[in-house]
DNA sequence: CTCGCTGTTGCGAATGATTGCAATAACAAA
DNA sequence: TTTGTTATTGCAATCATTCGCAACAGCGAG
């Protein structure tokens, strides 16, 4: 996974710096989200050669390459992670946090008709959404 | 429109203050969407007796309380307007900027999806997508 | 009209994130 | 292996936004 995200950068004419390869492998060694706070905190931990500025350009970078996928869970932070599957949407919970990844495919009659009726070309992959997960339904009205 | 919020507001217990009221013309007489640093910059001319702070909080306390609604149109700021008509979504072209308002029916069938198949209830209202306006694909493809 | 409770404000500090610029280093070409 | 070009980095300043806390003020009760 690292090698092949070096390789695509390569290709598209980046360099490869001793900073980039250390950021990418703490983001695909990570299985949840990640922010660039953690990636800097963790790296920083071993070695003074990283700057926080850089951990933003480089994922900036990567999202911007189609590597790695931004995501606003409604906190303060930014949340990203890498792309190991195709497109997808996340259902992130505004109760518990927690994410789901819905498939593709529930949104792609949206696109289509966002492109027939209104001539808009939308990008919806990786677009999240917020509200409220089977279990916290349930908890809320117990609470309520 | 400047008395309706002012009523509601008061009629679910929060207290009515010169800065809501300033705040909230701003915002009511702006006929874009404008950010927390224009409404701040338009009245300080005048009074000084407003803070940055307040205008954030205040906006806050609109959206929760579904009168206003935050867009983040992608840029390095977030945007707010008042929420004349019912819920919508926004088309923003990453291309030139423009907000295209759409039809709040057009995503009602996805939500009932997502309900069914992952038990999620997701909130839609006032959601943004982010793609390539009518205009700007035809301009794009004649640049590419 | 006065009082008092408590919601609201201003201030300043702190946060996450971005930027300009000079110094550095990757990598292709010689 | 050396060199030159230019992408990339570190640093410090800056930005938009949030937060803690003490002072203040709205408004309902008396």
């Amino acid at each position: 996974m690292q090698d092949k995200y070096e390789t695509k950068l390569r290709v598209r004419g980046y360099r490869m710096t001793p900073q980039r390869e250390m950021i990418i492998a703490a983001l695909t060694s990570s299985d949840h989200h990640i922010t660039a706070e953690e990636i800097f905190a963790s790296l920083h931990e071993r070695t003074r050669a990283l700057n926080i500025a850089t951990v933003y350009r480089t994922l900036d970078l990567l999202v911007e390459e189609g590597l790695v996928c931004r995501t606003d869970l409604g906190g303060d932070r930014v949340y990203y992670a890498p792309l190991r599957h195709g497109p997808h949407i996340h259902l992130v919970c505004r109760h518990c946090g927690q994410v789901i990844e819905a498939d593709y495919s529930q949104i792609a009659p949206l696109k289509k008709r966002l492109q027939e009726q209104y001539d808009f070309a939308a990008d919806l992959k990786h677009v999240s959404f917020f509200g409220i997960c089977e279990t916290c339904q349930s908890t809320e009205q117990v609470e309520n």
